[in-house]
DNA sequence: ACATTCTAGTCATATAGAGGACTAGAGATA
DNA sequence: TATCTCTAGTCCTCTATATGACTAGAATGT
């Protein structure tokens, strides 16, 4: 929790006007959050939730449902080109990916890859990947200090390759959403790239225009 | 062009300070635009770019190009059940639903079902669909005065009828993307209900995550 | 004719302070 | 014990005013 808005206003030597302008930002931001007679609380990082509302699931009746997690395969190499831009490393340097497979009630629904820049997720990289919770952001945050503050997501149909599918339970070219995220923390810095793959029939999106 | 903030502040009997707050709302909806040093414009209503924005097409070239759209067809019928109920219509009404092509540089690439309550949009009902201008969204706030503020869109996986594939020029089945959409004015009416069908694999979205 | 300077009008940002509204815990009461 | 009331602390909204910054057109000078 931060100090009181007239305590901040005074110790800034701002009026307390300019401090509520200050922390609407913050707000807008997703950095703070505000409640109306308890306090202003810096908000946690993203929800890893939001990664899954692009998806309704067969479970409809609870929907609140958080999916478990697998980590099928664990990998060090070398950034591509693109990773080195993203993450500002030398193509010279290190990173760790993934292979997430993510199941509601023992169905497959989700396969993930998951690339993250190797100095800064160190911690993770000497753990056991059967001890990893079922979301990653909160990990990232409790393991490694990294708040995942918003992200850039771009969609798009694809088909399954037969490995793919076989992880998911389809058939091999079935249709699939195909959904790359970059992940970014406070600071503006790349921090995660993903690539995630479900059943392009039980993909659903709303958005709101304008 | 409204008034100054100090000369509607004086004439609404309340504090600068709220008055910019009231106006900030207004901007945040999209109601008005501010323009340092000029002056707060009631602003016009959505381009119809917006609909596009969704898609991106093989002529990546030239991205700003509006498509042309051709009418197919005109109908009138009654309201379903879910139609009447969003445009507050009695199922005995009548709405006007009309198929339309939309097509960059000659390749049809988007077929929209597009319905429309008929009291409201008496004067579209009357003109040769002929002389129709390319973007629906103007020509409803210059022929009908109808301003479309903000949009609700559903976007899910689905397949072409033999119908849909034929005026698309894609084969029976072929993957699309179904984009329903509800269009509303600025009291919050819906006044246009929209499905978009175009090419799956042709189609990217991008969307940012808090 | 052209460029520069001035000026009135506008929005943007800040100050200082008052009262209202919500929350949670402490204390009083039945 | 259980319920109610009070109270301190918090954020929310508003008033009233002052100054800065941007824009566009008018006035001025070359």
């Amino acid at each position: 929790m931060l100090p009181a808005e007239t305590a901040l206003a005074s110790s800034y030597g701002v009026a307390l006007g300019t401090l509520r302008q200050a922390l609407a930002l913050l707000v807008e931001d997703g950095i703070v959050r505000r409640e109306h007679g308890k306090g202003t609380f810096v908000s946690r990082g993203l929800e890893s939730a939001s990664m899954m509302r692009f998806f309704r699931f067969q479970s409809d009746s609870s929907d609140a449902a958080v999916p478990q997690s697998q980590i099928l395969q664990r990998r060090f190499r070398h950034p591509s080109l693109a990773e080195a831009k993203a993450f500002a490393l030398e193509t010279s340097g290190q990173v760790m990916q993934l292979e997430r497979l993510r199941s509601i009630e023992g169905n497959p629904c989700l396969l993930e890859t998951i690339v993250l820049p190797l100095p800064m997720f160190g911690a993770l990289a000497d753990s056991n990947t059967a001890d990893w919770d079922d979301l990653l952001y909160p990990m990232y945050q409790k393991r490694c200090g990294l708040v995942v503050q918003h992200a850039q997501d771009e969609l798009r149909f694809s088909q399954l390759s037969a490995r793919q599918a076989s992880r998911l339970h389809l058939a091999p070219a079935h249709p699939c959403v195909l959904v790359e995220r970059q992940a970014f923390d406070i600071a503006g810095r790349c921090v995660e790239r993903r690539t995630t793959r479900g059943d392009a029939y039980s993909f659903t999106y709303t958005a709101h225009v304008k």
